[in-house]
DNA sequence: CATGAATGAGACTTCATTCAT
DNA sequence: TATGAATGAAGTCTCATTCAT
């Protein structure tokens, strides 16, 4: 296996597991408080007792997520060597993550969130990550020194919509048997 | 120049043009008819004259103008030989529809629609264009034979990808100028 | 026969006539000024020129033609003598107005109108007449001593429910035809 | 007394009993949910919470009222004898319902609801129970053979009116002291 | 601490009336 | 004069949030 397990707990407290799948399904302001109660089986003033309000919840959800998500990401290529290898880490750990809660994975790295953009300013992203691993490849010689965006816009829309697909079920295969396939692709387009 | 220029009118009548722009900055959710209204400086009221209610505003929106675009792309591609030709009049046609109206390509190909649902389905997308596309170059050998979601994933996820970039500005460039670097970067993935 | 034939013209204006249909079948409320325009053939703007408002043109179909029923009435009443004549005369000229313009008499004798209290205070109207035949008849020991008011209950509900009863097309017949029989029953509750 | 007294508990929830009044008063259609509200204490919204909307209100508050009136009728008239006590007890009976809720009374027998047309269809009415009441009664050879609805059009009319002029206040006594004296006058013009 | 009824602001929509053409 | 688009007040209903129990 090109990279480690990583380990995870989502773990998600039930009301904001239920949320998420209803975030998910009908968007942040498509969700009522009401349903989001009835979801996680308890009285709509429960709610409150937890989150100062439904933005807050979606923030949180958000946020502690997308910032554990990332740091994974970090984790796993720091022990990765070499543009190519590091290309591989990323793409596996970011359909394992799909895998492992794609309701998750949708709302964090899918869906907009028209309503959080405050709080979702300046946070570290997986897009960084792979920013990040670009311009060290091009640096070490290892990828094209075609303008980064460029090879971003490749490079994470493909991973990218290889997530869609699969939740949409176009494609019927988990992603993690896909993972290599792509990191090819992928790595067929940017090497130097 | 590689394809022909193809001729466009988007003319949104006031109303819609107001509208589009508020969709795509706030949602349809998060738009009101008030907001509607005071952006294209008529009175709330007048909205329904024209349209039957906001959700009809943002259907008509999109199946109008994505059936356009989607004939435009057919008709281009169709004029287009080879499987390389064809991805090349793909990207600058999604390229220069992008820079012809940036916040109406992005209401038609970025943004979420979980409220219209119903009126989406059945239509067809720039999406299966290429895939129409991707499937004739392997059947002529121009393309590996790899999975072609995977292929579809890697064209798509980059042409897309190009289009959110510069929206927010990660981009300065009309993304016009940047149709063929983009267009060699997934040839070099796909191509057999 | 018993009376003789009443000169009418209703000739209600084309707006009048389309009101009067809607009126009646949605009510007043539930009748928009589109709904008459469409009905009268004319654009919504021309209802103001010759009504200040819908509510005026309700008060005036309404006290316009409940005057003209009751002077009718009245002048068809006066011909007649005797108590028994008189009834007779009462019941089939109601009769007859109900079948030469059923909509117009449903709104002028059946109809509630919530909206228009107002207009209608101090109108002499067929209750009035009748009310006047009955005391008229007591005082000539034509018809019982009981209480005027449950006399004028008998005669006129019967009257007025027989009208219903057509309306709804419980009774098949014109109401013409059921004149004679509806008098005699009511002379028979009333005479002394 | 002619017919046994029969429980009776409107006991209308407060929310109701406030909109019947206003409906009465003002038709449905002519009364706002903001009247409703005002008067029965409680916020708008608070509305809904109880009603899906203010036709079902309008709805429940009919079919409900109307089943149970129709109801108590059927049984009272079941447990008298022959046409005259029939037609005794159903005349004491409408007018002990009238007494006992004015307003009530009227919202079922006396106001038109062209806004419910759809929920009203199909409810046995009080006027059913006459009109089985007067066909039994000529079988039984008490009534006249005339023509079954103009026997009850003279006798629902009769009623109904008597309802209408107390509403009015063109009758100062209770109803139920001129029950005996309306079924005399009904069995008069009905009677063989 | 949980409940869920109540609140009240504000969303969408309708419609009588006006007014530029 | 007739038209019908536009106005804007008002109506119905929703829903995040609060609070008495």
């Amino acid at each position: 296996m090109i990279i480690e397990e990583t380990k995870r707990k989502t773990l998600l407290p039930g009301i904001l597991k239920a949320a998420l799948k209803l975030f998910v399904r009908k968007g942040i302001d498509g969700t009522t408080t009401k349903d989001i109660a009835r979801a996680a089986g308890v009285a709509e003033g429960a709610l409150y007792r937890h989150y100062r309000s439904k933005d807050e919840m979606a923030g949180e959800l958000f946020t502690v997520n997308l910032e554990r998500f990332t740091a994974d990401l970090d984790r796993v290529l720091s022990e990765a060597k070499g543009a190519r290898r590091k290309l591989e880490a990323y793409v596996s750990s970011i359909f394992r993550e799909y895998e492992s809660d794609p309701d998750l994975f949708y709302y964090l790295l899918v869906a907009e969130h028209k309503e959080l953009t405050k709080q979702m300013k300046g946070l570290r992203h997986p897009g960084h990550v792979l920013e990040d691993l670009i311009r060290a490849g091009q640096a070490e010689g290892a990828f094209r020194r075609t303008d980064v965006m460029t090879l971003f816009a490749v490079a994470f829309g493909a991973v990218h919509r290889m997530c869609i697909l699969r939740r949409y079920e176009l494609i019927a295969r988990p992603l993690t048997e896909s993972a290599e396939e792509t990191s090819v692709l992928i790595w067929t387009a940017l090497r130097a």
